[in-house]
This record gives structure tokens, C-alpha cells and sequence, in this order.
DNA sequence: TAAATATTTCAATTATCATCGAAATATGGA
DNA sequence: TCCATATTTCGATGATAATTGAAATATTTA
């Protein structure tokens, strides 16, 4: 269970539509600059300084200046989480146009969860990890079984240094499209840079949307013995 | 991008003053009329009405009407845990219970609701053959499982000439005492009058009240594990 | 230095929404 | 039937907060 202050706080900034539709964008995890938050959210520059200025004294955001530009982004994990938390509850957005529909479609089947895979794939790779037995449920947690540290270590993944970090080790984070758990943390993270390295998946421009590349297809089938082609 | 507006409209139903000490009532699962809610959350009636109705459209809580009474519910475990994690974090203004100056004991103990069990008893007695596997929920139904079928059969209720009757099998009625739903129909039917004739309840003349005989207390415990003893 | 662009601040307007009195509707009981 | 109670609907009010034009500030580029 996540035990956070903000949860109150984001709470209260997130049900306002602006306001909403500005930190669903950040939910990507990468930082945007106030024109391109204002254009997305379909408000005037002015409005959204006014709710970011808001959500950054209530530290849901944070931001950092460069040159004439200042870039936003979501502060933290929590934060992230308490929003796809109420996308698990929040009926479905209205898809109005057949773009719209295949954004949906590719969003559901891979994005970005601020730093970490979700989505059918992020799903299906931390099932994968679980039935080879790498990694084992806990309460909120996942831990690494002793084959789940080989098994990484073969990944090129350093687990000592990810346990150095401040920031959780590994968590359970709930899928709002798939309704179940996927990894997130610092592993889940590393996870994520490990196949953008590998060019397994790309991002794509302007989405939390992740695309699958013919060679991802093929290691995610024979390392992970995901079939992600149907 | 897909900006799911009904983010907002979630997060802002919980993010209100009022709804949130309504729905923090609605969270302990039991079923409450808009006048009680309104005297909880401090609110007149046609504000704790104008509330609700927000939430029923939005599909945050359920209702169900029962003579000039409307019970409010809460949807789902799901939308109870959001709020159990929104909440845990910012409880709203404490609830005042309502004190009732003078109340029938032995009518919410247990009693007849048309022609089946219904108070404490009434509700126990679901819970139990719930808990044992005998009955499963559905919508508006209960329906009897295999293991159900047998015990029912050594209970020497004949679930076939139940079924043949033109009456409803099995439905949920909610239980006004105890604001929990509990099991009506000819099934219903059929355990009162199994147990009026095993002479484990007696009726109370010119009342809907029952009575546990003592025989009634040992079967209940040795059948049921239900405790009314206490 | 001047022009263009990005962002914020300010002030005024507008929109939204909770609240509650009054009245309407529905139901139970005498 | 009439009366009491429960709930909803309607309409008015007031408080709060979002929005935007105008102007100020900051920074890059020419």
C-alpha cells in the first residue's frame, strides 16, 4: 500500500479537467514545457503556468529551467501511481477518432509508467519473471530469487548498484489497462533502459506509447518466452 | 493524446468535503438512507440527495430503494480502496453515531422479513453459507454450488420442487437492521421454515420477532458456526 | 541593440459548484 | 382518507476557482 502525504494533495489537483490532462501527459515521465502542456490540455499558455505554478507548490511537479524554456515533469513514483490509480476507476476515455483508437490500442499493449514498462507488455514481462521463477510476490514488493540475481546478472543489470539508490528496490505497481500487477522500482526501471539499449523497444514521439521492434520481438520471445506478435 | 477526462471527475467526487465523509460512512460496507448520511456528513438532505445522485451517475456508489427509504451503497472493493488509501491519509471531520433513543432488541436480533429470516440472524446465517462455499453472489442473486446442493440435500431441503415453484428461487434482500443483504426467495423460505420445524426459532406472537430456542443456539453453532450467544 | 519567443504576473471576467429553502413526489401508517 | 416521513427537484445565492487579455520579465537570436 502506498503511504504518501500527497495522495491527499494530488487528489485535489488532479480534479480539476486542466489540470488532469496536463499530468496524464507528464505521466509519460519526461519533462515538457509549459507551451506544449498548454496546447495539449487545449488551454492558453497563461492557465497552464497558473496550474503548474499550483501543482509545484504542492510538489506534484517539478520543474527546471533551461534557457528561455522551463521543463515540467511529474516529481515522484507516488505521485505517477496515485494517478494510474484513478485511471483503474475512472471509466474509460471516450475514443472519438479512428487516431485515437489506434493510440489506444498501442498504449494498452506497451507505454511508459513514468520510468517503467506497463501495459500488456510491462504485465506480461513481470509474469515471465515470476514463472521462471526470478522473481517472487510479496506483500507490495517483488524480491529477486538467487536465479533471478544470475538471471539479471546475464542481463547486464547490476542489482548492487540498484539497491544502492534511494528510491524503492523494486514495487508493485497496478496496471490500469491490464488490471493487474507489473514491476516498477529502480529494477523495473532499469528493465526499461536495459531494452531501450538493447533496441528491443523504442519510444514514440509525443506518447507514453512504446513500440516493439522486429528484434524486440524476438529476444522478448526466446529470453522471456513472450509472444507479443498476436 | 487520449486525455481520459473522467479522471477527473473520479478524483474530484472524492476530493469534495461532503462526498468524502459520505463515502468514509459508505466504507464500512453496509448500506445507509440519504438522511443519515446528510446528518453524518453535516449536510441538509438535499445536499446529501444532490451528492449521491452525482455518485450514482458516475457509478461510485449503488442504490437500492426499499418503501419510502433509498439505501445508499458503495460500488465496488475497488472504488473502497482507492478511497481506503485516499483517506487513510486525510480523514475528514469524525462521524458522531447516530444514537437511537429506543431500539427493539430483539427485532434486529432476528426476525421474518416477509417470509424469510432476516435481522442479525438472518444476515449471519448468509454470511455463513457464503463463507462455507454453499452459495455464491451474483447480481442480484445467490446461487447454490455443488457442495451447496449437498448440504441443502442433508438439510432435507429438496432444491428441485423449489426450483418448479413460479416465485424466485434466490434473490439478495437488503436487511434494514443490519444494512447488509441477506438471502430471500423460496430458499429463504424454505431454511425459516426448516428451522421453525426443527424447532431451533419460534415465532413471538403479534410480532415479526423471532426467538432462538436453546436447541436452536447448539445447531445454529454446530451447523452454521454462528454464535448468537453472545 | 532590437526583435522574437517563452513564461509569469496582474486584474477583471466568467464559469462552476456547493448549499439550502421551498415545493413536489412517494410511501407508510393511522 | 389524512398526516408524517423520506427523498428528490427546482431555483436562488454565494463562494471559490478557472480563464484570458494585457503587460512585465527573461532569454535567445539576428
Amino acid at each position: 500500500m502506498i503511504v504518501n502525504s500527497n495522495v491527499a494533495k494530488v487528489a485535489s489537483l488532479v480534479s480539476e479537467p486542466s489540470r488532469a490532462a496536463i499530468l496524464t501527459v507528464l505521466l509519460d515521465g519526461r519533462y515538457h514545457t509549459v507551451n506544449e502542456l498548454a496546447h495539449m490540455a487545449r488551454i492558453k499558455p497563461q492557465t497552464a503556468s497558473f496550474h503548474l505554478k499550483k501543482m509545484l507548490d504542492a510538489q506534484v511537479v517539478t520543474a527546471e529551467k533551461q534557457g528561455r524554456h522551463r521543463y515540467y515533469g511529474i516529481m515522484n513514483q507516488e505521485v505517477a501511481q496515485v494517478m494510474e490509480s484513478f485511471l483503474s476507476i475512472a471509466p474509460p476515455a471516450e475514443i472519438k477518432s479512428l487516431h485515437h483508437a489506434s493510440e489506444d490500442k498501442a498504449i494498452r499493449l506497451a507505454r511508459t509508467c513514468y520510468d517503467h514498462l506497463a501495459g500488456n507488455l510491462g504485465v506480461q514481462l513481470t509474469e515471465s519473471l515470476k514463472r521462471k521463477g526470478f522473481i517472487t510476490e510479496e506483500n507490495d514488493t517483488f524480491s529477486v530469487t538467487e536465479d533471478g540475481k544470475a538471471f539479471f546478472h546475464s542481463m547486464q543489470i547490476d542489482l548492487t548498484s540498484l539497491k544502492k539508490k534511494r528510491r524503492s528496490f523494486s514495487h508493485k505497481c497496478l496496471d490500469w489497462s491490464e488490471r493487474r500487477h507489473h514491476l516498477a522500482g529502480a529494477l523495473g526501471n532499469a528493465i526499461l533502459e536495459k531494452l531501450l539499449e538493447r533496441n528491443w523497444i523504442q519510444r514514440i514521439p509525443k506518447s507514453r506509447a512504446i513500440k516493439i521492434t522486429p528484434r524486440g520481438m524476438k529476444g522478448l520471445k526466446e529470453t522471456f518466452a513472450i509472444d507479443m506478435d498476436r
